[in-house]
DNA sequence: AGCTGTACCTGCAGGC
DNA sequence: TGCCTGCAGGTACAGC
């Protein structure tokens, strides 16, 4: 499930192997995964060369050198892979970049919940455009989750750090990982958290995805970069998936809840409720 | 306006 | 064995 960290590592992947390269074609196998841009929009690409990638949230951009952009979300399953020559085409297949000197970067989704965009700017990506700061943001603070969290009162804290305009970046993995090493409890009202507890949280969020990224993400099924790399960070999770297991911290057993229709894994006597 | 629940989609685990 | 059911989760959106 690409989080912020998956999506970080398949950017750098594929600054590593695309830039530069003129486009020789592109073909579209199932145009529902184009959110913005028709099937012959993507085709038309042939002569583009893609300049730079970044990265937003757990959007991945491809810059194109004219100026407009390539957008991608990767939501749980979507994986973007590289190949230096053809290959067969892959099951869940939905497009392919051609690359002039024979490369290849094909969009691979088994549940088809991923989506492209093609656009001028950026602004006109829905979602990408209504993004919190980032934890690994220079200007990230405690003072701006604090303020971000004023305005969901009535929230519990595991559903705004999922909550992309509250906070940008964190998907149910690194949720869990963020709550469980500051000692506090998924279903905690935002408004009863105490100043320490939300300096606790905002630090745990960038020391975190941070982390996560020097060990090239989290391979729980499905994520690889775009090189088929696994990443590591799943033999450093504490919680995430562990209901049943023994706590790192004390041993009590970790129980599991549901909090925003996500599952939640935690420790019932580290984490204060 | 801000919250909750559901749709989207496929693969897989568990029950019988 | 094989079918059926439920679950996994990021985001948008319907409905309260």
């Amino acid at each position: 499930m690409p989080e912020l960290p998956e999506v970080e590592t398949v950017a750098a992947s594929l600054r590593r192997h695309i830039m530069g390269l003129p486009i020789e074609s592109v073909e579209v196998y199932n145009p529902v995964v184009l959110e913005i841009g028709t099937e012959m929009d993507f085709e038309n690409l042939k002569g583009e060369v893609i300049s730079d990638v970044s990265r937003r949230g757990k959007y991945l951009i491809l810059h194109l050198e004219k100026g407009r952009f390539v957008v991608v979300h990767l939501r749980m399953t979507g994986k973007m892979l590289f190949s230096k020559k053809s290959e067969p085409l892959a099951k869940h297949s939905h497009l392919r970049f051609n690359f002039s000197d024979g490369a290849e970067l094909v969009f691979n989704d088994i549940r088809r919940f991923g989506r492209l965009w093609l656009v001028d700017d950026l602004s006109g990506v829905s979602g990408l455009n209504k993004l919190a700061l980032e934890p690994v943001q220079a200007e990230f603070s405690a003072e701006y989750w604090q303020n971000q969290i004023a305005r969901k009162k009535k929230s519990m804290v595991k559903a705004a750090l999922l909550d992309q305009h509250i906070v940008a970046g964190l998907g149910n993995i690194y949720a869990d990982e963020v709550l469980f090493a500051a000692k506090v409890h998924p279903e905690r009202m935002v408004s009863t958290l105490t100043e320490v507890e939300n300096q606790g949280l905002a630090a745990a969020m960038t020391a975190i995805l941070s982390d996560a990224i020097t060990k090239g993400g989290t391979t729980f099924r499905d994520y690889v970069d775009a090189d088929n790399n696994k990443g590591s960070y799943q033999n450093y999770l504490k919680v995430f998936q562990k209901s049943g297991e023994p706590c790192p911290n004390c041993g009590s057993t970790l129980e599991k809840t549901k909090v925003a229709g996500r599952s939640s894994i935690f420790c019932p006597r580290c984490q204060v409720k």
